[in-house]
DNA sequence: AACGAGTCCTGATCGC
DNA sequence: TGCGATCAGGACTCGT
């Protein structure tokens, strides 16, 4: 499932092989995926766009184009964005086909659907929620003095559920939550009000720690996640708790516990995080 | 207001 | 071997 670490490294790949490239038309549109606008006005406003300098925020991938739009694509959980030869055999599932000058295509493909296309001028997106509001970036500057937020601090949520949601961090999901709270060695059942200030930092930095590892390994390779060029990153490898239930801790060696916390399945060790 | 629960969706995996 | 049940979860909607 495509997390900060995962649409970052797609970014990367595809930044420069996107720039200043010319959007020659739209292939196929599957208009399930499509947020805004109709699949005409998106055909009618895509075609011709060059494309400018990818960017990320938070999970969302941003293109932006010469038109003044923002071509954004959200991959959900089973999200791939790749830039594929022409010649190569559609795959199922692909709901976006755009065809560049250099005779490229960009395939955004979606089996589970959970993920969205989304086009048109950034002020009006975001004046719409269209693109919800983002929290700061954990590979930002800024980020040093997260959460900074008092309504977050003083919080009876769930300090997990605090990591999920995106107005308090951007790019966070379920992975690098478990992850995080691991390496800061605080319990996801922890209320966000009981983390002292070191608590918090402590858990900002870890934040920053993984996301920069899992970039620097190339994302996880988990469900469907491949990179820009549709090859399986590795940091999978180097999970200490996601999907690792009942195995030994890395750290202390007792067996990791699991727990849904916030509707989401969340691993921890009952020794070392407390 | 703030939070939890339900919803969407398909593929992988499991048990019988 | 085959098939139905179960599980995975990002972000939205709805209800408490």
């Amino acid at each position: 499932m495509p997390e900060l670490p995962e649409v970052e490294t797609i970014v990367r790949d595809l930044r420069p092989h996107l720039r200043e490239r010319r959007l020659e038309a739209v292939i196929s549109l599957n208009p399930v995926v499509l947020r805004f606008p109709s699949a005409d006005s998106f055909r009618g406003a895509a075609a011709g766009a060059v494309f400018g300098i990818l960017a990320r925020r938070g999970k969302f991938i941003h293109a932006p184009l010469s038109t003044g739009d923002h071509l954004v694509i959200h991959l959900g959980m089973t999200g791939t964005l790749t830039l594929e030869d022409g010649s190569e055999p559609v795959r199922p599932h692909t709901h976006l086909r755009l065809q560049l000058d250099s005779g490229q295509e960009l395939r955004y493909r979606d089996p589970r659907r959970f993920g969205r296309v989304i086009l048109g001028p950034l002020a009006q997106l975001t004046r719409s929620r269209l693109l919800p509001p983002m929290g700061p970036d954990p590979l930002d500057r800024a980020f040093a003095g997260w959460p900074g937020n008092g309504r977050v601090t003083s919080s009876a949520r769930a300090v997990k559920a605090v990591l999920l949601d995106q107005e308090v961090v951007a790019g966070c999901g379920n992975i690098y939550a478990d992850e995080a709270l691991y390496l800061a060695r605080l319990r996801p059942t922890r209320t966000a009000a009981s983390l002292s200030a070191s608590q918090w930092a402590r858990l900002g930095s870890a934040l920053t720690v993984v996301m920069k590892e899992a970039i620097r390994r190339r994302g996880t390779s988990f469900s469907d996640y491949r990179d820009g060029f549709g090859a399986r990153g590795e940091a999978y490898e180097s999970l200490m708790v996601y999907g690792r239930a009942g195995l030994p801790c890395v750290r202390c060696g007792r067996p990791l516990a699991a727990q849904r916390i916030a509707g989401r399945t969340t691993v921890y060790c009952r020794w070392c995080q407390r």
